[in-house]
DNA sequence: ATAAAAATTAGACGCTGTTTAATTTCGGTG
DNA sequence: CACCGAAATTAAACAGCGTCTAATTTTTAT
């Protein structure tokens, strides 16, 4: 029998986690196993119900854990970069890597469906913050300009936009439709979307063809 | 017990698969059981073993059958609808519109993860890249052009791009961002993207100011 | 030392997927 | 009609799961 002397309250939260985390990592969501991660930390069932009052709430933590890391990785690819368009594709590609890397656990942040009379709490919330904030930061940066929540609209639908191409990756799904390389689709697919609204006229402009404006004609960049 | 002569192998597999069908739909993904599936067809468990093999094979089955009533509704959506930039925004919003009146059954197709010695067959191939095709035609249209693969990967690309908006929405991600119309994202990010693969010269040009091409200027309409 | 409190666990419950053996149904043959 | 073999269906067993409660152990306070 573990003895509770053995770790204190917020080290056998942290110990449990990283143990659930690790399993996941092996065994991807669908074969996880609570029994099977407490068995890990040297614990039963029991103890994970005590600290985290449900499974829902422990896969959370363990999920939360993996956004964090995702946010450190991106970081640390955002800080081995050169200023300008590099960024973006940085941020781009370390974002695809970070889930390539760490399949069954970046999987499990959407397998897992909180149930809804379980919000997240605060420390959660502002751990997963993290990464919409350094891409808002770093499209903010492109774009040259913050036009406030329209901006933050435009971060959350380019993240969509990676992260669809990254889980039908992924999933299989991509590969099912014999697209070698969907990291650079998602790459070229973000240069698109940022160069449409570099300039806010063509925002609320209807038009196919528009009007040049001035101070919209970035300079050259593309790979394809 | 079940007589034999009840059903016909083919009717059965149809009976087992639309009420695995139903119950996917009603339950979803995480709580759907093979023995209630196949109690709700009469039968027992062992029956499903019997006729598909195995549980993934059943899945599979009942997501196949997803796929189509997915590529019926879009059809049908498009049937409604007039020429031009009005059938690109009518294919993004009748594929949200298919996965939010299907939240289970649209979502059951990405929780289901099948083995990799589990190839799909033939048919399920083909049933499932109806839906690919109608996208495929749609874009080609708008482009006003085929360049053959390469019009393939952006029609992938296309649909990562929508399912990204797609699953983080109805993953709950999306609301948790705050953003209130994910859909109408998803239309201004999947023009953007065709506007800028319009003429092949933009491809690889740098430029921002197109010159319209033929059949490629629809009527104005913008809701942001 | 002892009693109260807290942490940990063992065990039960009903469920799951999966497999095997038994049972039932059916078509063909005498 | 009877029977037999094949095929379909099921019952039952197995190990594992999430979840909860009661029992047990450990710690703290008196």
């Amino acid at each position: 029998m573990a003895r509770r002397s053995d770790h204190s309250p917020k080290e056998l939260r942290q110990l449990l986690v990283a143990c659930g985390h690790a399993l996941m990592a092996e065994t991807g969501f669908a074969k996880f196993s609570a029994r099977a991660a407490a068995r890990r930390a040297g614990y039963t069932v029991g103890t994970i119900y005590n600290v985290f009052g449900s499974l829902d709430s422990y896969l959370l933590a363990i999920n939360t854990r993996t956004f964090s890391l995702w946010a450190d990785w991106l970081e640390a690819a955002l800080a081995r970069c050169d200023d300008g368009d590099a960024r973006i594709e940085a941020l781009v590609r370390s974002y695809f890597s970070f889930a390539e890397q760490n399949r069954h656990c970046w999987m499990a942040i959407y397998d897992h469906r909180r149930p809804v009379d379980l919000p997240l709490d605060e420390a959660d919330m502002r751990e997963r913050h993290r990464l919409t904030a350094i891409v808002d930061r770093e499209v903010t940066i492109a774009l040259g300009r913050d036009e406030g929540e329209a901006t933050r609209r435009l971060v959350r639908s380019l993240i969509a936009t990676v992260h669809g191409h990254c889980a039908l990756h992924l999933g299989g799904s991509y590969a099912l439709m014999d697209e070698p390389d969907p990291e650079t689709q998602a790459v070229v697919r973000a240069r698109e979307i940022l160069q449409a609204n570099l300039d806010p006229a063509w925002a609320s402009a209807p038009v196919l063809n528009p009007t040049p404006s001035p101070g919209a004609s970035p300079t050259a960049r593309n790979s394809r």
